[in-house]
DNA sequence: TTGTAAGCGTTATCAC
DNA sequence: GTGATAACGCTTACAA
């Protein structure tokens, strides 16, 4: 319960020095005399010494801070990308600092303000919007940013996402193979460029293949509303062979309307979830998914990021990772009857 | 892309006043003439003024920055509790700062002094062992903080967890009164009070209805793990009638080794889970959970950390919050067969 | 190679 | 009520 932290000069005293002198050892910024660093060094740990980072970044300006802002701190998705760039970032000195926009494009704004005020080297956001109005307080801070998972449009700075056209495809092309004519897709909110696109490449998949364009259900961002509009919509419509989901709180949300309904997986419904989860292998019939490649979306954004802080002054970059189909047990072909029934109508 | 950043002379210049004031009317901290203030706002606003808090901070000495460190930022226990110290700490005009420990005693010490090299007014920490060895660092900065979920012996700092004797209790007297005998245990890992606290709670009620004591298979803090040792005590020993999980993780460990089996929930073997999200009610079997108030935890550890940043000395408090049971599908009273000979055993 | 001193943007303490 | 001015702890020219 020391109150007064140790400032450097009170290292610099103990080891007979002055105090740039402890900060060329400490930072390795001019060559000093080793036996007078080393003194310098037993110095400081003897005292415990930790240079105060907010005074070092008042001097030079440069903060070794990451800043980043996601839609949902409770959203798996976005917690394992902000655990990715964490872990991308410890070894190399920087610190990051997280916030929530909640969804909501006002907290956006003040959150993205609080946190530009640390003068952070460098900042992730994952929008709440496409529009990202927010991007113009931004450019004006002049921080070094990257726009991840959902891309506004005409991006101005390196981005970083999934190639979501290619993830649709790979869902359909799958059902498809497996006969099913007859797809309902639960896309969360179509206001969502990333969404918009899983749902193109569905559409054209299937237009590739002589089909209309699929069903799409806009069930809502949270599990409680995929769950009951998904529901409402199976008791109202003629039951499709397949569902394909679009994230992963829509795949809870199928997976809920389901089984209240007891209607099996992958038979008559075939299901295809999205991102991969420990929960969707743990099942009797454990989920075929598309899986986004988490660690190397956060590796991603880090290099980006860490590129442009250095100086990279080279043309955004838009970055796109491929997505996988993990084929496990809940995808399968239709029911013979519904194959019929639904291929001759 | 302007790379300097407006600073409070810019702001004292245009408005025609001293820094002083531009301070004093931004900060409230002293009365200023209202016609000045506005003049002062309006010059602001046009010049997008923000405080450089890390200026700020050097100045008062306090930052309004809250350090975070849990053990694994993708166990969604870990990060719905940061949600919800986040959300808490969102209107106060904090800021947080997060890091993982990796459930790793090395990187938990670097990754605190990293942060508190940043001076935050308050720390909140789960440790990734109960030694907490880092604790000396921490008090010798002086930093309030509170210790979250995984409780040191003889703390010296708040704490804030759940009563894990009253959840292991509530989970165990549930089973008993279905009729189960013949309990299995599914701890993580038997270093961690926590987990001891939840299996003393258990054991007591079993020992109150004059029982032995459960069987608790200590099956490692990974879902991998858990379901792999999970499985082979599974098959290497007569079935228990129920299993009782400790954690998030061993209960998917557990649903993956029934599911594996084809062993049917609740029987022939009923399950507990440990915490509560949507994937356990997203299921044919809804799960019957063992509920941690994460919401009430995050708030009851701001409000102490925010009681001792005000200049609470008084002595340290161990807030216990109840954990509740969500009784759900996958546990039933046992096949009556089981009931018999278990009971007659 | 080492010491000295200026200055980063803010707030607090004074005079006025 | 307002304006100078010093000081926070650090880095970095520049002087020695």
């Amino acid at each position: 319960m020391s109150d007064k932290p140790i400032s450097i000069r009170d290292v610099a005293e103990r080891a007979g020095v002055s105090p740039g002198t402890v900060s060329n050892v400490m930072n390795g910024s001019k060559p000093v005399n080793p036996a007078l660093a080393e003194r310098v060094r037993q110095a400081a740990r003897e005292l415990g010494y930790q240079a105060d980072r907010a005074a070092a970044l008042l001097r030079t300006g440069k903060a070794r801070i990451i800043a980043v802002l996601v839609p949902d701190l409770d959203n798996p998705f976005f917690t394992s990308v902000v655990s990715a760039v964490e872990t991308s970032l410890r070894d190399q000195g920087y610190e990051l600092i997280v916030a929530s926009s909640n969804g909501d494009e006002a907290t956006e704004h003040s959150r993205l303000a609080a946190m530009l005020a640390w003068r952070p080297a460098g900042l992730v956001v994952i929008p709440c919007s496409d529009d990202f109005s927010a991007r113009a307080g931004i450019e004006q801070a002049g921080v070094p940013y990257v726009i991840a998972d959902r891309i506004t449009r005409e991006p101005t700075a390196d981005t970083v996402s999934v190639d979501n056209e290619d993830a649709g495809t790979i869902g359909a092309r799958h059902l498809l193979e497996l006969g099913h004519r007859n797809i309902l897709v639960a896309a969360s909110v179509l206001t969502l460029g990333n969404i918009r696109e899983r749902c193109a490449g569905i559409g054209a998949t299937l237009g590739r293949a002589g089909l209309p364009p699929p069903v799409i259900l806009e069930s809502g961002g949270h599990f409680e509303l995929a769950a009951a509009r998904l529901s409402q919509w199976l008791d109202a419509n003629r039951r499709p062979t397949a569902i394909l989901a679009l994230t992963n709180f829509t795949t809870l949300g199928a997976l809920a309307a389901l089984a209240e309904r007891q209607i099996g997986i992958p038979r008559p419904i075939s299901l295809i979830g999205f991102d991969d989860y420990a929960w969707m292998r743990a099942r009797a019939t454990p989920l075929t998914a598309i899986r986004q490649p988490v660690t190397e979306i956060g590796e991603a954004i880090w290099a980006r990021l860490k590129a442009r802080i250095d100086g990279d002054a080279s043309p955004p970059a838009h970055i796109q990772l491929k997505c996988s189909l993990e084929i496990r047990a809940s995808t399968a072909a239709p029911s013979v009857e519904d194959g019929i029934s639904t291929g001759a109508a």
